[in-house]
DNA sequence: GATGAATGAGTTTTCATTCAT
DNA sequence: GATGAATGAAAACTCATTCAT
């Protein structure tokens, strides 16, 4: 119980205020128990954070992996943009998960760069694989006019990743999802024509 | 000279290892002085920060200034690629002013919050208008087709947002560029049909 | 069992590493067990030490007292010298109870200063006792010089207590042993002459 | 000048209650200083203790040094007992080195076990020399019988380290006087005939 | 007999900051 | 301009100890 209260709190104060501007002492303090209790459960402050950062990564992968389920009866155009939104709905469900894993990402501590781009990576194709995927299924269908899949592929990409900036830094969600809307249907002109 | 040595130092120390996660007395050793010698220009940590900070956003916005310049001989096209190339270069030619922006803009330390989002706000709008400008000489040229401005900037934005995230993941310049022309011609196939 | 085993390893480790630079975890986990499981056989530390302590007196005592049996048949040369190859035997036999003795009779931990002293005490007048018998029987041998038996006593601890600490600084058996042989030769060679 | 009385108050500390049984609070206060100033003169702990270590050793080969010297006008047999009782007026002279080096001599932390091996051994060697010399004379000189020069050497080493344990642990100076003269008088009567 | 969970007290260490020089 | 010396506050971590189970 106390082991799994401390990973949620260590997930957003780590997410929120970084690794070295989070003390174990807000942490246990959040969690209602006093500091040494937390050396109970993990080695040390870096061993928390591993296991909060592996926790987050499989819960990212898994929640891409998901992707790429329950598309069968849509279409091409419909899968990539259901993409996005479950992009943005994951972001929203997932506030501390979401805020996590772009920040190590971007900014891992010292000790964690080489694992970190070890799980990126992995991420990277996992994702990569499913949009791949649709592409195909949409140049298949007609939709989506017939061309080089790994342009489409990157554009796909692109637009995802801008979007996930956009999410973080733009504090109304009408502003941001108006840009994603405009972002992908500019995106399907281009793929479609 | 050591009141300038020290901002460059600052800016690269708390671009790569954060707020907290940087000394001043490693600003001062990179420096060649010590700790106390900082106090005599700056008054504290926040303060060497916040002065690294408003500079690096004058930098910045400088550079998106720059941007609409001594583009007047050239097509809407050529513009706007020009743009992503231009914010290709200035991130490899100022790898620290471009960190040390990224980090702050999506993760600033709780006392800066409200600064940073004014400081962001403004940067954007500017953006926005030399986007603006250009997509409008397009439509003028004929080379995009016409349709709403918004739609045509805010996948634009996407388009830079997603290009800056990139950048900063990926490894590989190769595989940047390859990623990043892709990502354009698909928006300019958009823009136009 | 455990009760035992507990003072097995305590004294090892109180040995080689002191009183304070011995954790309770570290004993418990060269047992097998979790640290509580120590305070269902003693109070605290301390209590675990006094007994290992006194248990560690008590053997050391037998020792002596052991020195002075089983040498009515020898002659006061041979059962003189026997007693420094017991010394030696025993600190070989017990490396943990020799080092033990001799780092708390040196240096003891402050709340034991006085229980060590008489502990100490109570040690040397049995030796004492021993040695000087021994002594008296050269004497009416015929072997050992007429002379003080003081003076004789006094000479011969401080041979053992010499070889006590070479036992412990000097790494090599050969070297000790060659050194124990030199001084005894000359103790003797003096006492008779 | 603090850093010195944090050496003194390190070694009568280090020496009387063990490395671990020190905390650098205890210094600080003793010398009337906040802990953290330790850290301007010393890395950590360990650096404190080091410098510590490596001045009480050069001191005590000082010592042994100088006992080799003014000792040319003395015949053997006094030169000797000189050591005997210089050795005795250095513990009580300097009872926080001595004390220092008996106990790190006999149970180095486990950081220092080689360093202290070999800085012991440089002693010993030193020491031997010495003695060797002396003996050498007194055979020259006639007082001392023929023999093996080996085993006068190690016979007097010994009495040299039985004396130091007992100056340790007998509390009284009579006694250990006492028991000092009679041990020497044995050595000289079997090293003369 | 023994453990899981937790804590209070204390340890070493770091760091921003001050101030006299 | 800059440093040596020092500190207050807080950090990470350790450890003996307790207690319910």
């Amino acid at each position: 119980m106390t082991k799994n209260k401390l990973k949620e709190v260590a997930m957003r104060l780590f997410g929120e205020k970084g690794y070295d501007g989070t003390a174990l002492s807000e942490i246990a303090k959040e969690v209602g128990v006093k500091t040494p209790a937390i050396y109970f459960f993990y080695e040390n402050k870096e061993d928390l954070f591993m296991t909060v950062f592996k926790e987050a990564m499989e819960f990212y992968n898994l929640f891409i992996q998901e992707l790429s389920e329950d598309q069968a009866e849509l279409n091409a155009k419909d899968s990539l943009y259901r993409i996005l939104i479950r992009q943005h709905h994951f972001y929203q469900k997932n506030p501390e998960y979401s805020l996590f894993v772009l920040r190590y990402m971007l900014f891992p501590p010292s000790f964690l760069k080489e694992t970190i781009e070890k799980a990126f990576l992995h991420s990277d194709v996992l994702l990569t694989k499913v949009i791949e995927a649709l592409i195909v299924q949409g140049i298949q269908e007609g939709t989506i006019r017939e061309q080089s899949v790994e342009f489409l592929v990157d554009a796909f990409l692109n637009l995802l990743d801008g979007s996930c900036m956009q999410y973080f830094y733009y504090p109304s969600t009408e502003l941001y999802e108006r840009k994603l809307n405009n972002a992908f249907a500019m995106y399907w002109n281009g793929a479609c024509s």
